[in-house]
DNA sequence: GCAAAAGTGTTGTGTCTACACCCATGT
DNA sequence: ACATGGGTGTAGACACAACACTTTTGC
């Protein structure tokens, strides 16, 4: 790659887009919203739109998203990439970056007509590189969950471990006890019981205790899983 | 946040940037730039330039690092964040994005007159908000190292354990035991003994062997440390 | 009493750190 | 022989998954 003295500074317009995903009747979620302009009229996409004149990244898919659902409701926001293929828009040179957004699983909010809520596990075809932004928002996702907190993100303010179980199967895609969910847990201390309980359904069975994230904000539990710092109870200065 | 139907559209300037790694002397060091134009004239920034038209982030960051070092010795390159403060150029609205960049230890590539390797934890003043992103980029290559086999990235075709170790001592800012060291890279299969040794020096001593990494582009190797999916081996379809 | 659901005890396995010890070479 | 640096053996601590078992409720 040689430096070309010709090349023209580009000012290209930029886009902002978010993956908001959502635990829905036990599944993953997310939010698409159908176009309603060309190019890819019809077709499914990631909510966002264009950055404006003094905003950041953040306020701008924030103040996007506030027509879709409540901001108040979004537990969770994370940049994840930006995208800049040239050919990515047909419509023209478009830079965009993706952010990953969570919201908890016992808010239902309104939507506007052309958006819904569709599985990650069946998505439709997704106009632009959407499709792609999706699985790397889940990857993100999959892969916080094992050494941070981020399971506060979609879980409501206080919740059963069997609750929690069926928000971290979703998310993981794959079976998970609650027995190691909560050992797991309640070890890295991320959990605290609240020290209520929830009623038995009709059919009976021993009330279940309620838990709560002792932390709201993201946190990484297990920075160093190998590799760590050395020992330091051994050390002692010397007079 | 409420839609503000007046906001104009941005088209801002573009920039990319990279946080350059090399291990020296046995310390992480970055790739340096002296400004020579205003803002921050004669501060120390990270290397980049302005993207041009039709060429995606990551070219144009390989092109203007072309000019700087060769790109042949860019082992690995990443996309970290895109910032985009209103205010964190005072010339005027700019947005950025940074990358992560790592170059083998055993190169020494020659440098414009404007440009050197700086220490990475005795950093001077820099321009705009570019000592956030090399912290960045040091808490990204940090968390990689214990779940990736990122190393090959700044390590040379062939090396001993303990020239290893001090690669990942550099990384990682404490010490490295140089037995756990092979005992985890071995057991992870992230590396391979090439079968040959080195010489003893003066000193006398055991010749160290050689090893490789097995792969020489990145693989997350530790995917699910804990909640991992649960063992297929007992399960049978039933007829 | 019995079913249902939650939660605890326990065991086996694997991984990691730390440290003692052994190995191969130069002088 | 002995210093020097490389490498292996081994033990203890810990975390994890799996599963048996107990607890607490509704009916």
């Amino acid at each position: 790659m040689v430096y070309d003295p010709e090349a023209k500074t580009d000012r290209p317009a930029h886009a902002v887009l978010a993956a908001v995903f959502q635990v829905r009747d036990g599944v993953l979620q997310v939010l698409l919203w159908e176009r309603a302009l060309e190019p890819f009229k019809g077709a499914w996409s990631l909510p966002g739109g264009a950055l404006s004149e003094g905003e950041t990244l953040e306020s701008s898919i924030r103040r996007h998203l506030a027509a879709k659902v409540d901001v108040r409701e979004l537990t969770h926001l994370e940049q994840l990439e930006t995208l800049s293929e040239p050919a990515r828009n047909p419509g023209g040179r478009e830079l965009a970056t993706a952010y990953l957004g969570l919201i908890p699983s016992d808010v239902d909010p309104a939507l506007p007509h052309d958006t819904r809520w569709h599985r990650v596990d069946k998505l439709p075809a997704l106009a632009f590189d959407h499709e792609a932004i999706v699985l790397t928002a889940r990857e993100r996702l999959r892969g916080k969950l094992s050494y941070t907190n981020i399971g506060f993100a979609f879980a409501p303010e206080t919740f059963t471990i069997s609750e929690l179980r069926t928000l971290y199967r979703a998310a993981l895609g794959h079976e998970v006890s609650s027995t190691n969910l909560q050992r797991v847990l309640l070890r890295r201390h991320l959990l605290v019981p609240t020290g209520t309980r929830r009623e038995s359904g009709r059919a009976g069975g021993r009330p279940a205790a309620l838990y709560s994230f002792r932390l709201r904000r993201l946190e990484i539990t297990d920075q160093f899983a190998v590799l760590r710092p050395p020992d330091r109870r051994a050390e002692q200065q010397q007079p």
